[in-house]
DNA sequence: CGGTTCCTTGATAACGATCAAAGGCCGTGG
DNA sequence: CCACGGCCTTTGATCGTTATCAAGGAACCG
């Protein structure tokens, strides 16, 4: 299971969990759980990412944000207890496995340790939430399209030869808008704009980052 | 203490938090604690409205969230452990109590049932990041306007005789603006379009909701 | 190869930001 | 009690960014 929340567990109440636990695979596309669902437990995402979306009562939804191996989905609608409140889409192809309601609870009330590890995870959620809350009310399509990049790129990046970085975007500019609350053809613009000034290549779904510092300093230096 | 999560404390731990615990009152203006300061503790709201804000690298800021009066402040922080992220302002006249770090550290590890209402609590703040998310990158200003109105009015909001709502707002259009991200001179004309739709009464920082109903109308319909 | 889906490109329009100025509100001090 | 200065709010005019609409092109897949 990796190095997450888990290792706080003693031996058998992580036997307790594996027994109970249940692997899951996706394709790209699949739905692993659904707005509105009822909350049957977590979900750890073990390898690939998933998409976490919101939808509105007439249709139009965001992306909230992207949930790499390693992390745990679900979980505050667990504790929060009254169902999914958002929905989880695998990107590309996932492994999830499923911790049920019962053992967790039961590991939970035995283990602070665990409720720690959960606590910092929260913490985590709610400082990215909050910076894209941020981002999104202070700074124009083009810095935020940079900042979406940023993030990506200790997940998805890789330096090259050159020096440079090149990332393999999971997603489509289309959801890459969603995120970043803008439409398809602003962030195309943008990142042609980045392009002209040869902070970043643009291939398919392949961005190079010609120059880190560069940059950031272009986000520093942005107007708005 | 008021009915908050400290309800899940046996009486000699409720005790042990008692004694150590520090009450402090601020006026209208005065900072609790500041973005980047060590996080020494949680602060729990005891009455008033605190600002949670959260200021960039070039000075921008956001107002992120209010604190009304049983929220806690800074349990994100103390569980990330690296500083305060945000900044606490008190809105008006505010009593909180400051909980040092070791006695509720202590009381976490004794009792798992403080962990489950500090999950719970931070579930309920990472929904409302994320709904702010959404409205912000899916409706205009005078819908975000109506959102932090009908968010207001749970706490502020007073029936009158005629059946209409009176909401006194514990923030000026400037504050209001950063929390919707907009500039105040946007709020005041998304107000004034509210009032010509007679949808509601402004008259200073008091905001009279003339139908419910119609102004929830009014969201779904809403272009954008 | 035809279909779909996604991306680009261009033209236009609208929303909100920005700038500037004037008017209220309130506390302070004469 | 009135005058003053500061801060917030309103109002008007203009500008810019981004959404929107529309159409053409590229990539992918059966």
């Amino acid at each position: 299971m990796g190095n997450t929340e888990w290792c706080a567990l003693a031996p058998n109440q992580l036997r307790a969990i594996d027994t109970a636990k249940v692997v899951r695979h996706y394709r790209a596309g699949e739905t692993i759980y659904n707005q509105g669902d009822a909350c049957t437990g977590i979900h750890c995402v073990e390898s690939g990412s998933v998409a976490v979306r919101f939808m509105e009562t007439d249709g139009s939804s965001k992306m909230l944000r992207i949930a790499e191996a390693g992390r745990t989905l679900g979980y505050s609608d667990f504790f929060g207890k009254s169902g999914y409140r958002t929905s989880a889409v695998a990107l590309n192809d996932v492994t999830v496995c499923h911790i049920p309601a019962e053992p967790l609870h039961s590991a939970l009330t035995h283990n602070p340790a665990l409720g720690f590890a959960f606590l910092a995870h929260g913490a985590e959620d709610l400082r990215e939430a909050d910076a894209q809350n941020v981002g999104q009310a202070l700074h124009n399509v083009r810095a935020r399209t940079v900042q979406l990049l940023l993030s990506l790129k200790d997940k998805h990046g890789e330096a090259n030869d050159a020096g440079e970085i090149e990332v393999k975007l999971p997603l489509a500019w289309q959801q890459a808008a969603e995120m970043i609350g803008a439409r398809p053809e602003s962030v195309s613009r943008a990142l042609q704009a980045l392009a002209e000034d040869e902070l970043v290549k643009v291939s398919g779904r392949m961005v190079t980052i010609m120059d880190l510092d560069l940059l950031l300093d272009d986000l520093e230096t942005a107007q708005d």
